[in-house]
DNA sequence: TTGTAGGCGTTATCAG
DNA sequence: CTGATAACGCCTACAA
């Protein structure tokens, strides 16, 4: 079952290689009846390019690299499908590593991707991530390069992001709008951009609402899983029994923080409320239903691809390239976990 | 900022690309002097073979592509997670395409992919698959081929799957060792060969036990959502009130079953019990916790990478190839949606 | 309107 | 030990 080439079917017909590479990309200057017949044999063969030697002739593999720091995240597959689905329309497919939130690993996929001489690369900074050598490089090299979700705003890219500090202000004047005093916040890791500013946006509000910033209220995750909520939503409760509104980093350990209350039967929201972030489809089946931050993941991704397919149309056309910040509108979304008043 | 090629390395040596290219990837017949320099030169500049050269001479990308109905799905989202880190491990990188369950977009990512001429391809039927000659092209075109989870049963390539139909008389087994009488069945759509065969089980596991099968109890999932869980959950309670266990064609209609029953204050399991299957992440973080079945994901995806890699190495060396079918281990996890006795 | 020739960057064969 | 030469399959000036 060997392959069709250009060079099978010019001698078919008895004509040049030259002749049937033209006739098949519709050029002006070819016969009509040679078209036809060039065409017709392609067709008949079921002629396909050889992708390999198209890639190298034109130095493009219509194929982009998307670096994440996982998949099986409800938040980030929705931002693949995203990506996934745009960059198919634009006839570009996606080649997806996980760097498994270590920099170490994402250093080694950026590598990968480089070598791989994908079109362009599209990145969600892992938590771990402090570091830039790998992303300069990248940029260095030329290659067309979009950040979205958790970036590192230094760098001169294009981005996607949403503003995590106002939706974090948001979020925490809900729960005061509920009447909450005292508010404990579960942050996520020290590196992240997203994390910083939603910790940033817990302390505004606050200093809106004149209430005093206690820094012994805030909760820092590692890992930002189940257990970790599960585990400081008992400190919390422990250490300060009158807090009475927390705001979590993201709805996973959000999660993790009603299971432990639900298991101490500590009332939910008349004792504590509770918002979370993300808007994870697990929020709204759980009980109590979780409030959150719905923040548009499929949108995300694919605003990033069209970012980052203008840069590669430049690239191509050696056009210069300004990169954009797009930045997308969240919601506060109410459940039962603040439905209080 | 172009690249290092190395007819480059060449020059400034002063001796031949094929030298060059021999030293580089150590050939024993290059004096180690000359092996040096290069060696030096080369990582000097920063050299990495151009990929599209390679591809095209080799007649390899070191790429597969995955073909999945849907990435924002816990189970397939894992399945890709074993899949990703495998083929990396292998020096592999994977392409993933959505069939979104459709057959015609499944046609149109199949030929993507031969287009593509990757390696490999890997993938897991859309419920709406009932023809097979987009995988027969496949075959034909004799490129390494592994079916998981849903497969076509008689295609003859290498799959990777559970015992569906025994898993499912387990999971109802578990049922009836609750005391349950009356069990009702919430199916998957009709082409899916798991969903038949969990549906098979079902109607074992009431025959092994003596029940009568009644058809009236079965209930068919057309989009498998969390919104036909819960349409469904009402449908049986009005129709058949005493009934008294309901096992789902999976996790994510259960919930949707509970959402209803916990709505209702119909008590689970004391009245009725539920058993879903796959064991979502979600599963245990409901009330009541879900009992399920739980399916190694990640380890589908792993072993469906080997499968294919052992398939792709004797391509390559043009050896004959057996496909082989590797069954996975499923387990019953009980949880609070069966806990009576 | 058609064909020739050169090259994209690598690898493999074979002769020196 | 080294290098010339010929592919891999396609594209594109340029010549005929």
């Amino acid at each position: 079952m060997k392959n069709i080439t250009l060079k099978e079917i010019a001698h078919k017909l008895g004509i040049s290689i030259t002749t049937v590479s033209k006739a098949l990309k519709n050029y002006p200057d070819v016969s009509p009846k040679t078209k036809q017949a060039v065409m017709a044999l392609a067709h008949e063969l079921q002629y396909t390019p050889n992708s390999f030697a198209v890639n190298l002739r034109t130095r493009e593999s219509k194929t982009i690299g998307l670096i994440i720091p996982e998949v099986v995240h409800h938040f980030f597959s929705n931002v693949i499908n995203g990506i996934i689905a745009e960059a198919e329309k634009n006839g570009y497919l996606v080649i997806i590593l996980q760097s498994n939130e270590s920099l170490e690993l994402e250093k080694k996929q950026v590598a990968l991707l480089i070598n791989k001489r994908v079109d362009g690369i599209l990145m969600s900074l892992s938590n771990e991530s402090n570091d830039d050598d790998h992303i300069k490089e990248i940029l260095q090299k030329g290659i067309p390069f979009v950040q979205f979700d958790k970036i590192a705003k230094l760098i001169r890219s294009s981005k996607v992001i949403i503003n995590d500090q106002l939706a974090a202000i948001q979020a925490v004047q809900h729960l005061i709008d509920k009447g909450c005093k005292k508010i404990a916040h579960i942050r996520g890791p020290v590196n992240p951009q997203n994390a910083i500013d939603r910790f940033l946006g817990y302390k505004k509000a606050l200093e809106k609402n004149e209430i005093a910033y206690q820094s012994d209220l805030v909760y820092t995750c590692e890992r930002v899983s189940f257990e970790e909520g599960y585990a400081f939503a008992k400190q919390i409760i422990e250490q300060h029994p009158d807090v009475d509104g927390i705001f979590v980093i993201t709805d996973l350990v959000a999660v993790g923080v009603l299971a432990y209350f639900n298991e101490q039967k500590i009332p939910i929201p008349s004792q504590i409320a509770v918002i979370g972030f993300s808007n994870w489809f697990m929020s709204q089946v759980i009980t109590p239903k979780l409030s959150t931050v719905d923040q548009p993941s499929y949108e995300m991704g694919a605003q990033a691809f069209q970012l980052l397919l203008e840069e590669m149309i430049c690239h191509r056309d050696q056009k210069p390239f300004e990169p954009k910040t797009i930045e997308l509108k969240t919601t506060i979304i109410e459940r039962e976990s603040t439905l209080r008043n």
